[in-house]
DNA sequence: TGTACATCAGTGAACGCGCGTTCACTGATGTAC
DNA sequence: TGTACATCAGTGAACGCGCGTTCACTGATGTAC
């Protein structure tokens, strides 16, 4: 399907890219997919099966290896999917706010995450939950992987491009930098915070935390008993933490 | 061992508490968690194998089951130590510091965490991470699963029985509580935050969320390749998210 | 104090299952001349 | 346009593995009289 995924499974043999095999042949590519993200919703994303999906697929098991050398690279495609999704889903939601709202951006962004996973919880658990035991990501997930965290960074560094970026605290409570703090801030800012201050910085990463851990809380139920109206809660929560980054109400 | 945990076990078969068999019956039961946890080090927390550990200790594989009924009752038992430990560490921590010193509390307390996390990181990954597939955790984990979030809550609720409880945004760009989740908050409120103001409420739970987040993140291995020295960058976070929460630096 | 009996720990074999991967193979589909 | 050949998709059987759980059993350890 997309550029990305199909150098997965373009690597090993050797197919011209245009023709009818070739289409087929992806169109089975993502039917394997389709049919094994479908498994990982019913039985849980750590117990991707290749037999159970080649028998759904009424296809002998032996029979997937034309299109997937192993399991994991099944896996590496279906992880590479996911930050693809979540990343567009991002993308998309920040897009259609005005450029220079940085408030209705960041929300967006933020509520765009968590309606992807409550909608593919099992793809969600497979990139952010815990790693799965004896799979190793490849490089080739790394920059899918970014996507989506790149849209939340751009919006902190937009506001900052445009002096829209304050200190949320009253002036006698705002904590000073810790020296290391401050040094890791430079080293990550000048990578991906390019003009966002070093306190800010700091803050715009653990506000990224704050929003996987509030997802994935949610997800994997550690709200049950605690919180009744999730949906609430962090609609709150994005706005609260919006401030403390430094992007005004 | 623990009293909980020893609910686990005893149910099944009626033994006496007391006695040398007793005695050398919850030196095996101990040995078996432990040998299982040695395990999930290896290999991941959710490759657990009754037969592994059997053999590992020596043991034909049906012995295990004169202590535990099922694989389920002792990933049960894991699961509650577990909580039991991180919340003990969490306690612990919080009890060497002044009562009156809040913003010490809290940051004992989640130091306390990332570090038993950091020291057990497959334990806190089966407690913590994306669910087992085909586990449903029973009522006996609730209990230990709260003390750690107790001691924070506990925390943020003596700040407010004190009066040191303030927002710590400047009043332009302090948000506004949505309806539902004043609602929301009046209602965790009552329970586990008396005392505490509704926004409050909303930004203590928006922290545990955060907290667990980062830890999560680290040893997930989601920092890598952004952050290079987490240690510092969840310092600063503590201590940001406590001003955050209104607890004061 | 001694004996009879019940309870226990641990054994060893077996059941039934599913898994990833390999291999030699058979037809069908494309390609080059 | 027709033929020969290479490439492909998919088959079916097999390998070797590990798993959770059951079951009848054998001694050893406690307990009651």
């Amino acid at each position: 399907m997309r550029v990305r995924c199909s150098a997965v499974w373009q690597s090993e043999p050797m197919t011209s890219t245009t023709g009818i095999r070739a289409r087929v042949r992806a169109e089975l590519v993502h039917e394997i997919k389709q049919e094994a993200r479908r498994q990982m919703a019913e039985a849980g994303s750590s117990v991707l099966s290749l037999r159970a999906v080649a028998r759904q697929l009424g296809m002998v098991s032996s029979g997937i290896y034309r299109y997937f050398p192993s399991r994991d690279h099944l896996l590496t495609a279906l992880i590479i999917d996911s930050y693809d999704a979540i990343g567009a889903a991002a993308e998309a939601a920040d897009a259609v706010v005005e450029r220079g709202d940085f408030a209705g951006r960041w929300r967006a962004a933020c509520h765009a995450i968590r309606d992807w996973a409550l909608e593919h919880p099992h793809e969600y658990a497979l990139v952010y939950g815990s790693p799965v035991p004896g799979y190793r990501a490849p490089q080739d997930t790394t920059g899918p992987a970014s996507r989506v965290t790149l849209v939340l960074a751009a919006v902190v560094c937009d506001a900052a491009a445009e002096g829209a970026l304050r200190n949320p605290f009253v002036p006698e409570r705002a904590p000073t930098l810790s020296r290391q703090a401050s040094a890791e801030a430079l080293r990550v800012g000048s990578i991906a915070f390019p003009g966002v201050p070093a306190d800010a910085v700091v803050r715009a990463l653990t506000a990224w935390t704050q929003l996987f851990g509030f997802v994935s809380f949610e997800l994997f139920g550690r709200l049950v008993g605690v919180v009744e109206d999730p949906a609430a809660v962090f609609d709150q929560a994005v706005t609260d933490i919006g401030v403390f980054v430094g992007i005004g109400v």
